[in-house]
DNA sequence: GTTTAAGATATATATTTTATACACCTTTAA
DNA sequence: TTAAAGGTGTATAAAATATATATCTTAAAC
C-alpha cells in the first residue's frame, strides 16, 4: 500500500517545475540538489517523465527541462498510474499467479474495487492542487 | 500499491475457515497443504490472527483452529488494516522522513484521501461477501 | 506416564523489489 | 573545441518480504 520512491520523485519533479514560469528551463542538477537525490537517479525519473510526455527536455548547453502542460492540466491520478509500474495488488493480479482460490475467490473483486477508488480519488486532483505555494530556499 | 502475501494469506485462512461449520476445528497442516504454503510460515499467520482475536486456536492433540466470529461479522477492511503492518504511502508518512517538501506539499493530503477511500471500500465488505462458495478439492 | 498430534516461537536464510552508484555517451550553445 | 546540459547501460546496495530450519509447549490418547 505505498507508492515507490520513483513515483514520488516523479511528482516532486513536476511540482518543482510547476512552481516555475511556464517556459523557464530548470536543470536536473538544481532539482537533485534541492531534494538531495542523486543526479543520475533523478535523470532517469526525468527521462521517463519526458517519455510520458509530461515534460519537455532540452539537451546541450543552456538546456533544461520544463512542463509541457499547465499544472491544472496534469492529473495526479494519471501521473501515478503511468509512473507506478505495477498494480499487482494480490497474487492473482500477477502473471505468475498460482493461487488455487483464483477461480472462486471473491476477494479479488473487492480489492479491485478498492484500488479503483484509490485511483479515482487521485484523479480528482491536478498538479495545480498539490503544488507547494513556494519552494523553500 | 499491493497487499503483502502475509495479508493475503491471512484472508485465505479466514476464508478457508469461513467455508466450514462454525465450531469445526481445522488443522494448519490441512490449510497449508491446500494452499501450498509452508506449514511454519502459515503458523505465524495463524498465530497472528489469534492475537488479533479473529480465530480461536486449540493446542495439543485433537486441536485446530476455528473462526471466533461469524463471517458476516468480520470486516475485510478491518482485517487488512490490522494485518498489513505499515501504510507508509510516501516518505513523509514514515518516521524517518527527510523529504524537504513536507511542510509545504499538498500531495500528502491527496494521498491520504486516496488511502482512506481504499480502506473505506474494503470496509464495505465482510468475510461473508468474499467467501468462496465451496473449496475445491 | 509415554507417545503423538497439534499449535508456538526464535532465528537464520533466501528472494524479490526498489533504490542508488558508477561509468560513459550524446547533444548543442558559446 | 570546450563546457554544460541531458541520455543510457550496467552494477551494486539496501530494504522489504517470504521461507526454511530447528526446537519448544500443550494436551488428548493409549
Ligand atoms: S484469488 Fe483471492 S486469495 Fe487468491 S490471491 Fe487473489 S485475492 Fe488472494
Ligand atoms: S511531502 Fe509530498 S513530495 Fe514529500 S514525500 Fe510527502 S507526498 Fe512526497
Amino acid at each position: 500500500m505505498k507508492l515507490t520512491m520513483y513515483t514520488d520523485y516523479s511528482l516532486r519533479v513536476l511540482m518543482y517545475l510547476g512552481t516555475r514560469q511556464p517556459d523557464e528551463k530548470v536543470q536536473i542538477d538544481e532539482i537533485s540538489e534541492y531534494y538531495n537525490i542523486s543526479r543520475n537517479h533523478l535523470t532517469k525519473v526525468v527521462h521517463n517523465l519526458a517519455k510520458l510526455d509530461y515534460i519537455h527536455t532540452v539537451r546541450g548547453r543552456g538546456g533544461g527541462i520544463m512542463l509541457k502542460y499547465k499544472p491544472e492540466e496534469l492529473n495526479v491520478g494519471q501521473i501515478v498510474r503511468n509512473t507506478e509500474d505495477n498494480f499487482y495488488i494480490a497474487e492473482c493480479f500477477r502473471p505468475d499467479n498460482e493461487c488455487v482460490l483464483t477461480p472462486i475467490c471473491g476477494l479479488q473483486y473487492v480489492l479491485n474495487d478498492a484500488l479503483n477508488n484509490y485511483i479515482n480519488t487521485l484523479e480528482q486532483y491536478t498538479l495545480q492542487d498539490i503544488l507547494p505555494k513556494a519552494l523553500m530556499r
